[in-house]
DNA sequence: GGCTAGTTGAGACCGAGTATCATTGTCAAA
DNA sequence: TTTGACAATGATACTCGGTCTCAACTAGCC
């Protein structure tokens, strides 16, 4: 499968390949495409996107690389309503999203903002904390705009 | 179906007909086998544990008492590897959990600690906060204190 | 008690995700 | 550059969590 690497996929490559993994054309687009889609998609949505452009990339290899995505932190799992798992494309330092319901866009949240909640549940609890699966649904900013203007 | 409705269920029989559902000895059953549990479970793994004294009592039935008490605010549904859905009995005001990754129990959190960074979330990103989805996997205080003795 | 609509139980069914396996392609060592 | 080991792919069969269907039942109301 032919693959053209431009400088803007250089850093997507290098995550991809960081853990020892085996850089291919698949995983690649798997994951041009998903960061590229700034939302949440499932992986059948993304299969069906790139099987009209790619008709030989396979849906197992679809699955299969979101699912290498998550495990090197480059991605994350949530949940949609009907049991069907959405990927999120991530930075490395971002793993919490403002997921908006209206357009399905996704946003990054400063981890900072977590650090004093995360202190609390240590120290409160004593609980120690191995990570946390905190994605926060709603309207993002536009959204709310265009919904104050047709309330009027 | 045979149902003895002790004082202790009152509030379980209460929750479960408030919203004008019909209370069903199977209901009662699931929600009080939740409850108690007091840690995550899957709807199988429910099913299983009541059908052995329960024989007449439906995997289906199972399924839907769960997602009528999501629905009610009575449980949530958590995410486990293998996508697996498994749910939690919630207190009212309750709805985001610390789940501990060696035992699988589940304490709740205080929400009051989750305002600050809602507050912020509201005011830095023009996010209109519908719900969140919060839950923080790590280790409870006595399995800390169990692993700190093992490694010690 | 009798009526009615919501609920149940059994099993068929659906579909997201996984396992299998022959084939292909990556990448490191020669 | 060539080579070879082994990871990855693609096609498809399969698993199994979850839902749908529908006849039988029953909670809640008169």
């Amino acid at each position: 499968m032919e693959l053209m690497p431009s400088r803007s996929e250089r850093s997507l490559a290098d995550r991809i390949s960081a853990g020892g993994r085996r850089l291919t054309p698949q995983r690649v687009l798997v994951a041009r495409a998903l960061a590229d889609a700034r939302r949440a998609l499932s992986a059948q949505e993304l299969y069906d996107r790139l099987h009209t452009t790619q008709p030989r990339l396979g849906r197992a290899t679809v699955f299969r690389a979101l699912e290498a995505q998550v495990q090197d932190g480059m991605a994350r799992r949530l949940e949609r309503s009907g049991h069907v798992s959405v990927y999120v494309a991530c930075d490395p330092e971002h793993h919490h999203h403002l997921v908006c319901e209206r357009c399905e866009r996704v946003e990054d949240l400063d981890e900072k903002l977590l650090q004093p909640l995360l202190r609390s549940v240590d120290s409160r609890y004593g609980f120690h904390v191995n990570h946390t699966a905190l994605d926060i649904y709603g309207l993002c900013a536009s959204c709310r705009r265009a919904s104050r203007r047709a309330a009027g």
